[in-house]
DNA sequence: GTCCATGCAAACTGTTTGCACGCGC
DNA sequence: GCGCGTGCAAACAGTTTGCATGGAC
């Protein structure tokens, strides 16, 4: 059983250094509780530390990763999306018309991936699960199911 | 309720040309039925039609994708994939060693789905579940639950 | 014949990399 | 001080777009 730790502690322990950059991802990161790109991460971190490169955010950001301090989603925007991992798993709904991002949890999605990749013999490392569609606000009239799938 | 007609009705219903590149790209997906990229789908199609772009292939993907005749799936490899829209939904699983992807269905997920979209008021139309992790091969010897985390 | 679709090349977006300098340990 | 990490700019991959020509209807 793995114990949590801070970021700044994991990051070292693993034998990574622990520089002004890559505090301020980290930071910036768990102050805001949206999903910014590496851009918005970068804009951000550049109003704080101006000498700071987009390069190293990346760098930075695929460290985190690795460590498993963050985690990257596919937002369906074509480009990745990054959070601070979260005790507990949730998963990602966007509207298509607002770009609004909903998280939820979803307890029984992980309990049937448990159970058939038990079947399958499948390890799995993550679960990602994403709904796109329209969000309360935008659905209004929409009830014509032409492109209501599910 | 919608009924289902061929790719090649579908195109032309909804106003559209039915092209030598369009039904080329529907052929390609509709007899393999792997995950092709763009790419992969382009030299295929380049092997009949020596003259088809690879702009074309994007562009009838995007119309394809928008009759709902194919589907494109994120699997982890930074860029889609696409694939036949397949009568029951499915969903995929990617071997971080390997890279097999395997297909399965859970309809409990959609299930699950349902009822918490419907709490939410979201009308959802598309679901993804992505899976990644290793395969019942590539796992062997994997059961140091280092980076297991369901 | 009309107008949408195509081919080509150039542009664009998001991300990665090579290299010399800088800084955490 | 050693060696990893950074900044910069250039390279890169995937995808999109402008424009003149071609082909479906």
């Amino acid at each position: 059983m793995k114990t949590l730790h801070s970021p700044v502690g994991v990051i070292r322990s693993a034998g990574y250094r622990l520089t002004r950059q890559r505090r301020l991802v980290v930071d910036i990161l768990a102050e805001s509780h949206e999903h910014l790109d590496a851009e918005a991460i970068y804009q951000r971190a550049k109003g704080r530390d101006a000498r700071i490169s987009l390069a190293t955010v990346y760098r930075s950001l695929a460290l985190l990763k690795q460590t498993g301090i963050v985690q990257e989603h596919s937002l369906g925007e074509g480009h990745g999306h990054f959070e601070a991992t979260q005790p507990s798993p949730h998963y990602h709904f966007t509207c298509r018309t607002c770009g609004k991002v909903v998280e939820f949890e979803a307890p029984q999605v992980l309990g049937a991936v448990r159970r058939l990749c038990g079947k399958m013999q499948l390890k799995v490392v993550e679960v990602h699960l994403l709904l796109s569609g329209y969000c309360s606000h935008c659905g209004i009239g929409r009830m014509d199911g032409d492109d209501i799938q599910i």
